[in-house]
DNA sequence: GATGAATGAGCATTCATTCAT
DNA sequence: GATGAATGAATGCTCATTCAT
C-alpha cells in the first residue's frame, strides 16, 4: 500500500517520505490513533528508522506540524503581496489559502483538527502559528481603513475579534470547500470577502449594528447612522 | 476524586453523573486519551457499571455528543425566538450561543474539536446538528432579505457558502472568547453581528465585491453598485 | 511452567505469588535481563495484573528488594538473640544468615548480585540494609572488647572496615556455600569465626600486624606485642 | 564526547579504545544497559567497527573481562613476589589489589559486579580467575603454617573456605574502599592483614573457636587451647 | 444495583546486528 | 579501513472490556 520500497536513499528523501506518511496517518486518522507502525509501513520503511530519524511519535507530530505551518503560511504569503491595496491583498491571500488548504487536505486536518485537539504542546504550535495570520489580517483591516481616509475608531480588542472572526469564517469554509465537491477557492475567497469586506466598510463608516439595550428589549434598533439596511 | 461517592442512586441520576464525567474528561483530554478508568473514577462507580449502562467507551462519547449538542441547540433556539426580526433572532441566538459556550467549555471542546477528529461515526453525528444549524441561519438571511424588500439573487450554494461562513465564524469567537478572559457573550455577538450583518446587508443590496479576472490582473475592482466603501 | 492457573484469589495472595515469581526471575537472569512476561508467566497471571498490582518494573524489583531484606535480617535478628555475650551473638546470626541464603539462594542473589548492578536507586536500597548491618555487627565487635575488658583502641575508621571484612566475607562464604553441594550453614560459621574471631580478639588485646614501612623495605615487621605468631 | 576522532589507526590501536570505552560503558551502566552505540561513540568509532572487530556484544564484554582480569591478576602478581615470607607476600599482594581496583573502578565493576550478574558464561569466565586467586591465597595459608613450622592439620575445605572469606573481605573492602573517600590501598591492606593474619595464625597455632553443640547450649565454648582470648 | 479480579490485544520505543558502499 | 542506511525482534506498559460474585 505504501509508496515503492527503494532501499538506501539519502536521509533528507527519507525524511520527507516519512513526514509525507504521517501526515496523511496523522491527518486521517488522528494523533492518537495513528500508530507508528502504520506511518512506517505508509512510508516504505521500518519503524525503527522513523525513531532514528524524527525521534518520537511527538517529534514527529511537531515536525509535521511545523512542515504543513510553514507551507500553509508561504502559500498565503507568496499569495498575498505586500504592494497591492488592502483588499486585494486579502483576496489573493484568501485564494492562496483555499487553494492550499485544498490541495493539502491532510496537513490541514493536521493543522486545523488534529493539532489543536491533542496537548497544549501541540495547541500551542497551532496558536502561535495562527496568532501571526491574525496579526497579518488584523494589520489589513487596519490598512483598509487608512486607505480609506477613515479612523476606524475601533478599540484594539475589538478588531482583533474581527480579525478572529474574519479567520474563523475562512477556516470554516475551507473545511466545508473540502467536503462539498465543486467548490473553488476563487469561490470561497469571493464569498468571504462578499461576507466580510463590505461588513467592515460599514464598520469603517462608523455604521454599527446596535445591541439591544438588553435581551427583551423591543426598541429601535439596527445599524446606525446608515440608510437602514438590512433589517 | 469525583463525585462524593453516594450509593444506591437511580439509574437515571448515575447516567447523567456519569456522562457529567465523561464530557469532563473527553473534552479536556481528548477522546483518545480519555481512560474509562478515569471517567469511572470521576464519576464516583465502578467501571463495570459504566460498561452496564452506558455498553461501550464509542457509546459513551456518542451519548455525549448528543446531551451536549441537544443543549446547545436548546439554548440557542430558546434564545432565537421566532416572532422577532431576523437580525434580533440571529443577535439573541447569538448570545445565547456564545454564553452557552462559555458555561460549558467542556461540552463546546467535545462538540466543537473532540467529536470532529475522532473517526467519521462521530464527526457524521456533529456535522449533522451543524447542517441544522447552518439551515436555520440561512434561513434567517433570507429571511432578512424579504423583511428588506430585497431579492437576494444569489444562488443556493452561496447563500450556504455565506452561513457556513458565519457558523464558522461564530465557532472561532466561542473559542477566542473561552481563551481570552474578560470576553463577555454580548461582546461576541456585538462583533460577530457588526462584522457580518452589515456585510450580509450589502450583499442583499446588490453591492458585491467582484474579485479581479486573475491573480495578475491590475485592472478595476471592488464593490460594484456601492459607494466605493472601503479600498 | 508456571503455578497451576487458578482464578479469582485475593489480592494479598496474588501478590506474593507475583513476588515469589518476580524473585526467581530476577534472581536467575538478572534485572534488566528478566521480562515481565516471564515474571506474569511464571506467577500465573497476565501481565496487566502485575501492573495493576505492582505498577511497574522498578516497583516490582523494589518490592522484591525489601520483602527479601526483610526476610534476611529478620531471619539473622531471630538468630543473634541480644542476650548472649558477644561472639555467641556472633555465631548464632551467622549461623541463622547462612542459613537463609542457603534456603533462598534466588532472594539472595537479588539482594547481593542483582540490587547492587541494576541502578542507584536499588543500590541505595541494599546499601542502607546493608549499612546497618555492617553497624550491628561493629556493635559486636566492641561490646566483644568490652567484655574481654579491654580497650580497643582503635579509630572509627578501622572498626568499620573491620565490620566490613567480616560482612564482606560472610557474603563471599554464602556466594560459595551456594555453589558448592555439601557446606552447611554451620560449616560456613564455624569457618567464618575461626577465620575472624582469633583475629580480632589479638587486635583487641594490642597485636596489631604492622605493615612495613614501605613496599621494598625488607626490615622487620609483624605481629607487635605477640608471641611471633605465623610468619 | 569520547576520544578524539582520529582518522586510520592500526587495529590494535583502534580495539584497545573499543576496549576502554566498553569497560567504562559496562562497568558504570552493566552489561544490558550499556548499549553498543553509547560504546562506539565513546570509543569515536561507528558500529559496524566495534562488530568489525569485537564481533558481538557477548564477546566484546568477554574481550573486556578478560582484559581486566588479566590486568589485575597481573598486578597483584607483580605485588606478591615470590622470595618473601608468606605475610609480606600477602601483604603486598592485598596493597596491588587495593591500588589497583582503586586506579580501575570500572574494571572492578565490570569484574565484580557486572560479570557475575549476567548469565552463565561471563560468571564462568570470572568464577576461573577467582578461583586461581583463591588456590594463590590458600598456597599463601599452607605457605605461613610451613614457615611456623606447623602442621595446620585442616581439612582441605577448611582452607579454601578461609581463602574464600579472606578473598571476599578483600572483595568487599576494595568496594567500601572505592565508595569511601580518603580510605588508602595501604590502610585496606592493613586492615585486612589485621582481620584475618592473626585468626589465621591462631588457627595454625590449633586454637579453634569451637561451635556449641547446638542453638540452644549454654554450655562452655569458645576458642580452644588458648588462652581465652575475646569471648 | 454494584464491584474486585482478570485479560487479549495493541502501542511506543529500543537494541543488537547487518548491508552496500 | 570505515560508515551511513536499515531492520527483526523484543520489551515495558496501557486500555477497553468482561466475569464471578
Amino acid at each position: 500500500m505504501g509508496a515503492v520500497k527503494t532501499k538506501r536513499m539519502p536521509r533528507a528523501v527519507r525524511e520527507q517520505q516519512m513526514l509525507d506518511a504521517a501526515v496523511r496517518t496523522f491527518g486521517q486518522r488522528g494523533y492518537m490513533a495513528a500508530s507508528m507502525d502504520e506511518i512506517a509501513e505508509l512510508a516504505g520503511v521500518s519503524k525503527p528508522l522513523v525513531y532514528l530519524y524524527l525521534n518520537s511519535k511527538e517529534d514527529l507530530f511537531t515536525a509535521c506540524i511545523r512542515r504543513e505551518a510553514k507551507a500553509l503560511t508561504e502559500a498565503v504569503r507568496a499569495g498575498a503581496r505586500p504592494g497591492l491595496p488592502a483588499d486585494r491583498q486579502l483576496w489573493s491571500g484568501l485564494t492562496a489559502f483555499f487553494t492550499h488548504t485544498a490541495r493539502h487536505p491532510d496537513g490541514w486536518a493536521v493543522l486545523h483538527l488534529q493539532a489543536r485537539t491533542h496537548g497544549e504542546v501541540f495547541a500551542a504550535e497551532i496558536a502561535a502559528v495562527r496568532a501571526e495570520i491574525v496579526a497579518f489580517v488584523t494589520q489589513l483591516i487596519l490598512a483598509a481603513a487608512r486607505e480609506a481616509h477613515r479612523d476606524p475608531d475601533l478599540p484594539e480588542r475589538e478588531v482583533s475579534g474581527l480579525a478572529e472572526a474574519l479567520v474563523g469564517a475562512a477556516e470554516a469554509l475551507a473545511d466545508w470547500a473540502n467536503a462539498t465537491p465543486g467548490v473553488t477557492a476563487r469561490q470561497s475567497a469571493a464569498t468571504l470577502m462578499n461576507f466580510a469586506w463590505a461588513g467592515l466598510g460599514d464598520l469603517m463608516a462608523g455604521r454599527h449594528w446596535t445591541p439591544p439595550d438588553d435581551d427583551t428589549d423591543g426598541g429601535i434598533h439596527g445599524i446606525h447612522g446608515g440608510t437602514g439596511q438590512v433589517g
